[in-house]
Order: structure tokens, then C-alpha cells, then sequence
DNA sequence: AATCAACTTAGAACAGTTCTAAATAATCCC
DNA sequence: GGGATTATTTAGAACTGTTCTAAGTTGATT
């Protein structure tokens, strides 16, 4: 039985090592919290906690760093709609939010369901890197 | 002398009171400073710093309390452009911005110079409050 | 198995912001 | 104007989210 291989298990490993990265249990346990469902949008605290009750012994450090290596090797995306927390989504492709100002929760909104037109240039000297939209929600007659 | 009245203090006085705010000394040189000249962008600190070189006697707490009050009395608005400090901005028509990732740095981009089509519809249960568009921009060739 | 680099960690440190309670200033009313 | 009333300011403590540091641990390599 020690000798079993799960098939997700080791393909998480490789996605790991495809992104230079050692395959350790934190990153491997907080890969499968992040990549084992569908598209998630997760802060540093919220992940560390989870972790825990998961029963994955994991310092809050650990998270922070996984967290920005995974962004780094484009794993994850950050999200900024909140001068205070940052988010990490695990939905990388071109793609927009709702974000609720009152649950602090967040929703994606399909790449193709907005539509952006006619950017003006960048200013003298720059170049665009990335274009955010965030659709700021509140609970219905609050 | 002490007699002269200089018109454009009244106004700000004005618009504090207008918006219940008691125009303290505080206050005025604030405002001042924030929409004595064109549109601004703002962090507290920075406001701050420039409010002490420009040899104004105001406490950081006092900035944070103003931009804040500023904010809900619709003289400010707040622009979520960075996870970790808070952009105030003077220009509170409807309009967009580009955040340069490398400088820190906030340009306005007129309303009408993007078109946000198609909005889907909020997630149950919210309404719209506010569509925000945050074009990054990077030094060119950086 | 020994070595070495990569990784994890606790805790300190840090940045930005808010809070608290006491002092001060603006307004009100006579 | 002068005293009472209420709003405002302030220093400093506290707090939140995040990063850093330096020591210990683990994974990879031979």
C-alpha cells in the first residue's frame, strides 16, 4: 500500500517541478486545497486557516511564500480589489470580478461577459501590462 | 488687514460646512492643498508629508480622519489600485485609471476614453455600486 | 549516507491604518 | 463677549496584513 501512486497527487508534484519548484508536503497540500476544485479566490489568512482545519501543519510564512512563488510561476493571479488583504485567484485566464464590499467575497466575471473597448494609449513611457476590471457589489437594498 | 477676506478660503469654508464638517484650520489647509489646483491623487502619507513641508501643523490621524470624511462627503473618492495603501482621488466624475506598477503612480483616463460594455448582471442578491477599470502599466521596455 | 541547496518556521519587524482618551478649538446661546 | 456645549485634533498605543531573519529541517544529488 505504500507503494500506491495517486494519480492527482503526482501530477500536482510535476506541476510543481514543471515550475521549478521542490514538491514538499506544505506545497503539495496547499496545491491540492487551491487546484483540487474549481476556481478559487483565496487571501494568505483564509488558506492558512483552512490549512489547519484540513489538519496540514503549515506556518502562515509558508503560505505567504507559496502563495507569491505559485503567482510567480503563474499558477495564480493576484487580484487587488481591497486596500488591505490581498487575493489570489486560481482562475488565470483573462477574466474579470465581482467583488462584494460587504462579504469581502469575490466572483469571477467570464473574460468574454464585459467587454473593454478602446484603450486609450499608455502614458509616455509606458506599456500596458494588464487591464483589471472590478465590479463593486453590495447586498440588494442594503 | 485682518479684516481682508480672501474668497476662495471663504469658498472652502463654504463647501466643508456644506458638508457638515466645521471648517477648522486643519481642514481648510487640507482642502487646500488637495483642490487648490487641478485633479489629484493622494495617499494619506504622502498628503501628510506635503502638508508638513508646506508648513502646516496636522497629525496623520487627523489626514486619515479628513480623507475619509472628505470620501463621505463625495468631495473624494477612493481608488483601489494597490493591496497595502489607499489612493484618494479629486476627480469624482466617473472615470478610470492607469496605476503605474513601478512608479506607484495614478493618471486619470477620462470616462469616455474606455467603454465598458455588457455588464452581467450582479450576483444574486447585490446590485452595482461601482465599475472600476485599473489599467497596470510597466516602465516600456522594462 | 554525506553533502549542499532549497525550504520551512517562529518570532521579530514593518507598513499602513484605526483606536483611545485627553486636550483643544469651533459654535451656540445669552 | 464669555461660558457652556459639542466637534475636532492629537499623541501614542494598538491592530492588521505582510515581510524579514536567522536557525533548523528536508529534499535532491552524488
Amino acid at each position: 500500500m505504500t507503494m500506491t501512486h495517486d494519480i492527482t497527487v503526482e501530477a500536482l508534484r510535476d506541476r510543481l517541478r514543471a515550475a521549478g519548484l521542490r514538491p514538499t508536503r506544505q506545497r503539495e497540500e496547499l496545491a491540492g486545497l487551491l487546484f483540487g476544485s474549481g476556481d478559487r479566490h483565496v487571501t494568505a489568512e483564509a488558506l492558512h486557516r483552512e490549512a489547519m482545519l484540513a489538519g496540514t501543519q503549515v506556518s502562515l510564512a509558508t503560505v505567504y511564500n507559496t502563495l507569491h512563488q505559485f503567482t510567480q510561476a503563474g499558477l495564480l493571479r493576484e487580484v487587488v480589489v481591497d486596500s488591505g488583504r490581498a487575493y489570489f485567484d486560481t482562475n488565470i485566464s483573462r477574466h474579470h470580478h465581482f467583488f462584494n464590499t460587504h462579504t469581502h467575497e469575490l466572483a469571477d466575471i467570464h473574460g468574454d461577459a464585459i467587454a473593454v473597448g478602446r484603450l486609450p494609449d499608455a502614458p509616455e513611457g509606458t506599456r500596458i501590462e494588464d487591464v483589471e476590471v472590478v465590479v463593486r457589489v453590495t447586498p440588494a437594498r442594503g
